[in-house]
DNA sequence: GTCTATAGCCCGATAGAC
DNA sequence: GTCTATCGGGCTATAGAC
């Protein structure tokens, strides 16, 4: 995406370890109120090469976001093969149990992958989605365009193979419903942790929250 | 909740103009980047009054909390208290249609009301309530305690009648998850209307998630 | 209660030496 | 590429007249 004309190592860490400290900034402040100065301590960088690597507090914002949406890509992209082969595959006349079977279990890996990979091991990128996704701006246009259509896409797809009578609008909507869903590990956060009486989400929390949504997705994707 | 010793009527309409600009900006903008001349000038008023009643921007943010909150708690008050009666009737022993039919009502009542009332009607509050839930502060405990806490409480009670042998934990998961979907409609909205195509949300679009949020509500309360 | 005026601070951007 | 130093703008908070 960038990759100039071969940048020295130096630069390049330092490059790095701003994004890296301005992910964690960003993602806790928001654009607004973070900081510079602050990014750049918790980068142990000076705060004037902010301005020499990414021309502005924006720049960096931006370049924060287009990182983050390389790694997303990447993480993302063999359960999206998948299911694109799934839905690739010639239409064999089956029956419901079988279309289940073929449809649903890819619509689970792949809710149940943006539930952990990118909002429990990466709380920050869950952050700034959130975020941005407030308040769109341009960092939000990469976003939709990098990775948020390609799912939606891949989710209505096989949504459409388990309920082929519903008419286009209605499975949008429960595609919507279902993604949100995972995003609700994220959103809803705190105040399902003051419900539940968590002080912390560890690895017994995040299984019930995984069990939860695989019933919750199962039961949207196929109830009446 | 205030009301001191009967202000004059000057000062009440000034102080109400202020809190209804500063819902609004600071819906739009969050607290940090909001512009306190931007709200006075919304408002009509003075900046320099800011200080003279709320003491400071933190005031200010605090006391456009209370009022929402009260606001809230009234109309949410009816529904909740039909709740509370259905919750305090006897145990009668009945089939589980009928429970389904005493308990299932009131619930989806909650949830809808929650959705247009406070997510459509009033889209600021939706705004103020999302951010403050993302990186929550001495406003959120205030709209916990004032509103959240009862919400959770009342869905905890309707889902415990609806499935009496699963445990509190569980029980408790699926609360949060149904609470969550009824926010959908605000914190996906953006994504959403890009899959859907839409370019506002009129009264069609609000029937139709409406009724997928009802769909959806009753299959996650119901379902095994 | 309302207004004007401004103090005082913080922040992003950048010039210029190395 | 990295650093120091600083400029200039915008912000909240407030002093003080009415």
């Amino acid at each position: 995406m960038e990759k100039k004309s071969r940048p020295s190592p130096r630069g390049e860490s330092t490059r790095d370890a701003l994004l890296d400290a301005a992910t964690v900034v960003f993602a806790r402040e928001g654009f607004g109120p973070a900081n510079l100065r602050e990014i750049a301590e918790a980068a142990a960088a000076n705060q004037a090469l902010i301005g020499y690597h990414f021309h502005s507090k924006e720049g960096l914002y931006l370049a924060v976001f287009e990182r983050m949406i390389g790694q997303i890509r990447l993480a993302l992209s063999p359960v999206l093969a998948a299911i694109d082969q799934a839905l690739a595959a010639p239409e064999v006349p089956c029956p419901p149990e079988a279309r289940t079977d073929r449809y649903l279990q890819p619509l689970l890996d792949l809710v149940q992958g943006i539930l952990v990979h990118m909002i429990y091991e990466h709380p920050a990128w869950g952050e700034l989605v959130l975020r941005e996704q407030q308040s769109p701006g341009a960092a939000y246009d990469l976003l939709y365009a990098g990775v948020i259509d390609r799912n939606h896409k891949a989710l209505v797809g096989l949504l459409r193979k388990l309920r082929p009578q519903e008419d286009l609008e209605h499975v949008r909507l429960l595609a919507a419903a279902i993604a949100s869903q995972a995003l609700a590990i994220r959103h809803y956060r705190v105040p399902m942790m003051r419900l539940l009486q968590w002080d912390a989400i560890g690895d017994r929390e995040l299984d019930l929250m995984k069990a939860q949504n695989r019933r919750n997705t199962t039961l949207l994707a196929l109830g009446d």
